[in-house]
DNA sequence: TCTATATGAGTTTTT
DNA sequence: CTCATATAGA
């Protein structure tokens, strides 16, 4: 118990073992915060502090995901679970399901995600007959994104001369009304979106006091790491919590600020102190991660800030390599350049791939590294991306559930109403929904009543509508009983989609049939985890929440030993011996978008500080003289985040092209550009995101593959309580519905169910033989 | 009124 | 290149 303590130095000694108070940590990169978070948790929980009232908060899912996996390790799997533990989004779209309907909404809320927001933006404006160039929907969704994550609602927007005036002057004057229209229209459909999950849930804590004190009491230790990242909307609602009781500990580092688009407000953390009393403030400045060439470097750029805290960084690590440099002519030269590389570095130091990353500043990057990797035969993974959720298969099939358990989410309904085709045009839409927004009705209430509705559409596309609405009504019917697994298999069979898919034979279209069927596997682990609740009525309204939030379909399945692409967003919180940052060109990164004002370009540079320090031994940065956008080879000029690094912790490699540089020449004549332009063509299995795709004969379609929740729930086998041990009146503990008390216990053998009244979710029934209970005094 | 094809426009980063 | 929307054809 006392063992992991002793791991730690002085300066994380204190902080972990301050039990009760507010108290900020000022962490450094490679500093241990992490570490520092996760023991405090396991101090907390052997100082007698009950998990159900620990919750931590993180950004990412990454990190959450990382988080949870080491306090697993010291307090145990099945003690870490009781943890409310997970990002902003997760932990509150949980509590939204439970105290949504103070607000007006259902349980079985939908959770729109970007494309959703944007997709119900564009109409709105197009309703609106708006100038389309001039209110682009992008635009307008961050725009209005960003009012919502500073807690500016409609009627405080149109209360805010200044906000007006500004919008007016970008000759968008008349935002507000989509914003008014936007947030009527999600509200109507019965949505969130993603910054609705913060913004309600402040409106929930301040306009009903009584929930706000329940959470509170819950809650009596909070966590937050990443506290730099906290937009307006975070910080309030941390704080509502954490008002109470005053436990609240926020880690982070102003150096690692990379959220700022997304509305993260580094006052908070600058401000910490003023918000509470008696904040005691700790400082880890010792790298412990790092040689002092990668510190240097990052120490050295990090100076071109104007805007940061006083805070020296130091390593009493060895000296180690200096930060190699790279250039290259093409970006397909730069992957080579990284395979073989690490190639070597694997022949001559016998280490394993995970020992490497390659971090670059957008997704699209991965592709001239994925096609390398695969050439040299290097097993690797990349990292988030376009989600698995997000591809058009998934979200076809997502939206047939979605509907049947909200017939009043608008999106779901107007992706799906005729896809597969049947014959209801865009004309019969556009005037379904001119007609609900007129009656106030939703457009599924319409269709149910077609015949008497006053619209204006012919009876063959009215029998058309009916015959929609039977459908998805006969699946509702189905859901009634059919578990998630179940029903899903079947609407994808009886709607047509699999028909649709099954048309294209062309290797994206098989590929997408295996995503369907991904996803039916995914759903059918999931409701196997979810077997302890016996009426399964619940579980697609799970599911759906869990991969709205979901970025990743991340198993643990594959070679666990791969390299790891990723964005340098999503490397946060990460290490890695050797580590690859790729792309570091002018326009690129710093991005071309984030040169407009100082401090866009002060978060480009907390990037790059970000991607050097995930480095433990040995950083690499490379760049092209040219690379391929669109299709077309455009020039680029070296990344000034270079020249910024003190030469005394660079090594500048000139590579022997350096000599052959000759526009007239192509790359071909080198002879290391394939033969065959590879690089245009599609890869074989280019969707395939999470599997390791160097190695094509690991292609296990047939092997199940997890979620890696459902596994979780289902492999550690813990001693279930039977009827026999539990009676009436009993007290339990639910790992997610808290604490419940038991109301009756019904059943025989192996099918005892109790009914429980749990303070998260209100009266269950659970078969004893899958829940997982534990009895309190 | 719906469907297939051409054209054109846009690429940060995440929940 | 890859999406999303305009236009012609059925």
């Amino acid at each position: 118990m006392e063992k992991y303590l002793s791991q730690l130095n002085e300066a994380q000694y204190a902080p972990t073992v301050q039990k009760d108070g507010p108290m900020i940590i000022i962490a450094g990169a490679g500093s241990g915060k992490t570490r520092v978070l996760t023991y405090r948790i396991a101090y907390l929980m052997n100082q007698g502090v009950d998990a159900f009232n620990i919750l931590a908060l993180t950004f990412t899912n990454k990190a959450a995901k990382e988080m949870k996996g080491r306090i697993a390790e010291i307090v145990g799997a099945s003690e870490a679970k009781n943890l409310w533990m997970g990002t902003f989004h997760s932990v509150f779209a949980k509590i939204l399901r439970f105290e949504g309907h103070h607000l007006g909404y259902p349980s079985n809320f939908t959770i729109y995600d970007t494309q959703d927001s944007q997709k119900l933006m564009g109409s709105i404006i197009r309703e609106m007959g708006l100038d389309k160039d001039l209110y682009k929907t992008k635009q307008v969704y961050s725009r209005i994104s960003s009012y919502k994550n500073s807690l500016i609602t409609v009627k405080a927007y149109f209360n805010n001369p200044e906000l007006m005036e500004a919008d007016a002057m970008a000759r968008r004057p008349r935002m507000g009304e989509i914003y008014q229209a936007y947030v009527e229209r999600c509200f109507k459909a019965g949505a969130m979106d993603f910054d609705d999950l913060l913004l309600r849930t402040n409106e929930l804590l301040t306009r009903f006091p009584s929930v706000l004190a329940q959470y509170q009491d819950k809650f009596r230790y909070i966590l937050v790491d990443e506290y730099q990242d906290t937009n307006h909307s975070q910080y309030l609602i941390v704080r509502a919590l954490a008002d109470r009781f005053q436990n609240i500990c926020v880690v982070g580092d102003d150096a690692q600020s990379i959220y700022a688009f997304r509305g993260a407000n580094i006052s908070n953390i600058l401000n910490f102190q003023k918000d509470y009393e008696d904040v005691k403030m700790y400082r880890l400045e010792q790298n412990y991660r790092s040689t002092k060439n990668i510190v240097g470097a990052a120490n050295s750029v990090i100076e071109h800030n104007q805007t940061k805290l006083d805070k020296i960084v130091w390593t009493a690590n060895v000296e180690g390599p200096k930060v190699q440099v790279h250039r290259s002519l093409t970006d397909g030269d730069e992957g080579r350049f990284v395979a073989s590389a690490i190639w070597e570095t694997k022949m001559t130091d016998h280490v394993p791939n995970s020992d490497f990353a390659i971090l670059y500043r957008t997704n699209s990057q991965s592709r001239a590294m994925e096609e390398a990797l695969r050439k040299r035969n290097i097993p690797y993974r990349i990292y988030g991306g376009l989600s698995f959720y997000q591809r058009k298969e998934i979200k076809d099939v997502t939206a047939y559930l979605r509907l049947i358990l909200n017939p009043s989410d608008e999106e779901a309904l107007k992706r799906v109403i005729n896809y597969p085709a049947r014959g209801i045009g865009q004309t019969t839409i556009d005037r379904l929904m001119v007609a609900a927004n007129e009656s106030g009705k939703t457009i599924f209430e319409l269709l149910e009543n077609i015949d008497s509705a006053n619209i204006n559409i012919n009876t063959g596309t009215k029998n058309k509508l009916k015959d929609f609405v039977t459908l998805i009504k006969s699946y509702q019917v189905m859901n009634q009983t059919a578990n998630a697994f179940d029903l899903a298999e079947y609407v994808t069979k009886t709607s047509g989609l699999i028909k649709e898919f099954n048309k294209d034979n062309t290797p994206e279209g098989v590929t997408r049939l295996e995503n369907v069927e991904e996803l039916l596997n995914g759903i059918k682990d999931f409701v196997e985890g979810q077997m302890e609740i016996a009426d399964s009525k619940d579980n697609l309204a799970e599911f759906l929440e869990d991969i709205a939030l979901a970025t990743d379909l991340d198993g643990d399945k594959g070679d666990p030993d791969h390299v790891a692409l990723m964005t340098i967003h999503s490397s946060k919180g990460l290490e890695f011996s050797n580590v690859f940052i790729v792309g570091l060109e002018e326009d690129l990164f710093p991005s071309a978008m984030s040169m407009n004002t100082r401090s866009e370009l002060e978060e480009e540079r907390r990037l790059f500080y970000v991607a050097l320090t995930r480095a433990e031994k040995k950083a690499y940065l490379t760049y092209a003289l040219s690379r391929y956008r669109w299709g077309k080879l455009v020039d680029s000029e070296p990344s000034r985040f270079i020249e910024e690094i003190d030469d005394q912790f660079l090594d500048i490699i000139t590579p022997i092209e350096e000599r052959r540089i000759n526009p007239m020449l192509s790359a071909d004549i080198f002879g290391d550009t394939p033969p065959n332009k590879v690089r245009f063509k599609k890869p074989v299995q280019p969707k395939f995101k999470k599997k390791d795709k160097a190695k094509p004969v690991n292609f296990e379609i047939s092997a199940p593959k997890k979620l890696k929740k459902a596994s979780e729930i289902k492999a550690p086998a813990e001693a279930n309580l039977f009827g026999g041990e539990l009676t009436v009146g009993n007290r339990v503990k639910h790992l997610k519905f808290g604490r419940g008390e038991v109301l009756s216990i019904e059943g025989k053998g192996g099918d005892v169910k109790a009914e429980i009244d749990f303070e998260f979710g209100g009266k269950k029934k659970l078969l004893l033989r899958f829940a997982k209970l534990e009895l309190i005094g």
